[in-house]
DNA sequence: CTCGATTAGTAGCGATCCTAAACTAAACGT
DNA sequence: ACGTTTAGTTTAGGATCGCTACTAATCGAG
């Protein structure tokens, strides 16, 4: 007997419309991932749908402001095709960064262009979220007033070092700033006000991690599945796999830094657990273990080769080992990026990490084991943080298109 | 310039027949996933799509075998629904287990109903691959035959402990069989041959997990993401996420079994590492360590209050909750399941498994981690596999009925 | 310089799939 | 008996894509 009470908010069956919303996304996202610009017949035979289908949705996409067509191309035969790119000056988002210690703003259009950008040091720690906030806001707005009268803005997206809930409203909990249960877009009141954009907030490495799996908003690079470890304040830490970012159920997922490396024994960690990862790998419990004080006089021992310091990176580098061990093993990822203090003391850690995953990974016979690095980039966070709030955008065009006309 | 290398496989842009091929898969996710026979009426509510569309798209299924109309039934006003259902004595796959002491073969129905099942006890490791694979394949062959004639075999799944190649074809590595490089359907030609199945093997655990997802085989249960540990010869993992099994970009993911859980110290694992997951918590680990030769002689020491086991399942929980903890740290997921003597020993592992995961697991203050366990059933394994055959059938009906027709 | 070959892009027609609305069917209650 | 309600079917119309034929633009051979 069909029960009465499920009403759920209906599944999504497809309509000759959805066709269209699948494909005009295809193709923008062929055109914008392109390592060359492409010619609509390019798109074509990419998709395989036929060159009059791609050319009526690359025309819709050029008049509603997302692609530009570039002067013909000759090729060696035929008729030169017309080259598609990002549009200049056309779509754009915001992208928002707040830390500890300071808040950046910054606009990026399709093609991964900083159109403009704003940084400033401040101890949002003492201000608490309403102040802080609200010269993000200010500062936001300015830059946007700065912009080009055709420069059409149409997102926003906040980074911030937290646990985020999935729906990306609320901060439920930010150590490194105090703020607990805060919800962002109720203290941006004057920025969001009479705009009708799409806001969401989430974690800064997360956002971070967008930088790399993306040259540009769409450009996706060779590594498709990958953990992103970072040591700033603590250790952070983000999974993409295939291509997607993993947010777990919650959007609390890649918490790396509370992966238990040490037991028996190991050190009480600021989460109340012992042993955890960030206590033995990050730059507090490096420094005090190695009898530093700060990165600086750390490295000038262990280009000296101080033993104790020598020591310490070894038991930090097999301690990371350990952790992510751990990950590759439960989520088969094909390469590790490293960042922040975990980059500048890779000379010391490369080695015995990966000596330490070759041990530990179950099909390191079998493939091997990537272990990059990354330079700190100290605009990363707020860049990706713009690329996600261009994301809803590039994955759904049409929505946009239909929206505005 | 474009590249005329880039001559990729064409991505997939949508067609009109798209359209159907999305939402004829729809209606029969919602027939075989709905708790109660559902009418065309009810199917159309819950996908918002017309009842006209519905209608075709059900009147399709049915003559195609898969799913069958009932006698009406009543509402409380208005004509009676015909009531749908998995067709039974319909479509069905065939599901098949080699362990290191037994194969068994079972047919399925879209329904979950098992339709014939066999199993023998054999040492398989003795046998070989082609021994035990001819095996196999007679008794599945005998058990076809069994079927009455209006009984539609469509694929067939092979479950196996071991690390499988992505594609499904290749046996990477079997410890426990001591097989390495086997092609499992070279193996079985009295069996394939002359059938266009398609057939695919993977890892036995993640079949078994399969049936933890799936009331049937297509009834999704509330537990969405879960993590499912079982205790057999070895420790073996799967992870589900969103209802879909995280197979990694090999297909070798879920090695919870190899996360480090002690260091310093540790004993050597089989794999070649130290303190894995497997040497504490491993039955063979556990019955050394806590002086027992048995599950039973060590179940009736710890019902006697013994010591040293009581301290040993302590320990092993401990170390448990420590990879547990990784692993809910990484990928935020909702559940725990346990199984094999993991379910046996329970009694003793729960409580401070609880304990320690509400330590180490960040969102612990904000959601509840739930633990729970399932008995063994040695048909899990086998009713899994017919399972992951049944599903590219459910995923893609349209593709199956223009073949047939 | 002209013409053919080649490739890019466009236009019209037909096919497929959906929606909308009208219709028929089958039950209940007054 | 008849109206009401809900299930299922039929028919007309709309959106989207593929197919085919067309025009456009370039190169190179004669």
């Amino acid at each position: 007997m069909p029960d009465p009470l499920r009403q759920r908010p209906r599944a999504a069956g497809s309509t000759p419309a959805s066709i269209r919303f699948s494909n005009i996304a295809l193709v923008l996202k062929a055109v914008l991932g392109a390592d060359n610009p492409v010619s609509r017949a390019d798109v074509a035979a990419e998709l395989g749908l036929t060159r009059s289908t791609v050319s009526r949705l690359v025309d819709e996409l050029v008049s509603g402001g997302f692609l530009a067509e570039g002067t013909p191309v000759s090729g060696p035969r035929g008729r030169p095709g017309v080259p598609l790119t990002a549009a200049p000056n056309g779509l754009m988002a915001l992208g928002m960064e707040v830390n500890a210690d300071r808040i950046s703003a910054m606009v990026v259009d399709l093609a991964g262009t900083v159109v403009a950008m704003h940084t400033s040091q401040v101890d949002v720690i003492g201000l608490g979220p309403d102040r802080a906030l609200g010269m993000l806001s200010e500062a936001s707005s300015s830059l946007l007033e700065g912009l080009g009268p055709e420069a059409h803005v149409v997102g926003a997206h906040l980074a911030i070092p937290a646990l985020v809930d999935r729906a990306g409203t609320t901060v439920v909990r930010a150590p490194n700033l105090g703020w607990d249960g805060v919800k962002p877009a109720s203290h941006l009141g004057a920025l969001l006000q009479g705009r009708d954009w799409p806001f969401r907030v989430s974690n800064d490495v997360d956002c971070s991690a967008l930088t790399l799996l993306h040259d540009s908003p769409l450009h996706v690079r060779d590594r498709g599945s990958f953990i992103y470890v970072t040591g700033e304040v603590g250790i952070g830490s983000s999974v993409v796999i295939d291509g997607r970012q993993m947010t777990g159920r919650h959007g609390w997922a890649s918490e790396l830094g509370h992966v238990c490396v040490v037991s028996p024994g190991g050190h009480r960690c600021g989460c109340g657990a012992t042993g955890c990862l960030e206590t033995v790998v990050g730059l507090r419990g490096i420094l005090s273990e190695s009898g530093t004080t700060s990165i600086e006089s750390l490295t000038t021992a262990l280009e000296g080769g101080e033993a104790r310091a020598t020591r310490t990176l070894d038991l930090a580098a097999r301690a990371l080992g350990r952790a992510l061990g751990a990950a590759l093993n439960l989520l088969d990822l094909e390469q590790v990026v490293l960042g922040g203090h975990l980059d500048t003391l890779s000379p010391w850690l490369l080695p015995p990490l990966r000596d330490e995953l070759e041990a530990r990974v179950m099909w390191s016979p079998y493939e091997t084991i990537d272990v990059a690095t990354v330079e700190h980039d100290p605009t990363r966070t707020a860049l990706g943080a713009a690329y996600a709030a261009l994301g809803p955008m590039i994955a759904n065009p049409a929505a946009w298109l239909d929206r505005s006309h």
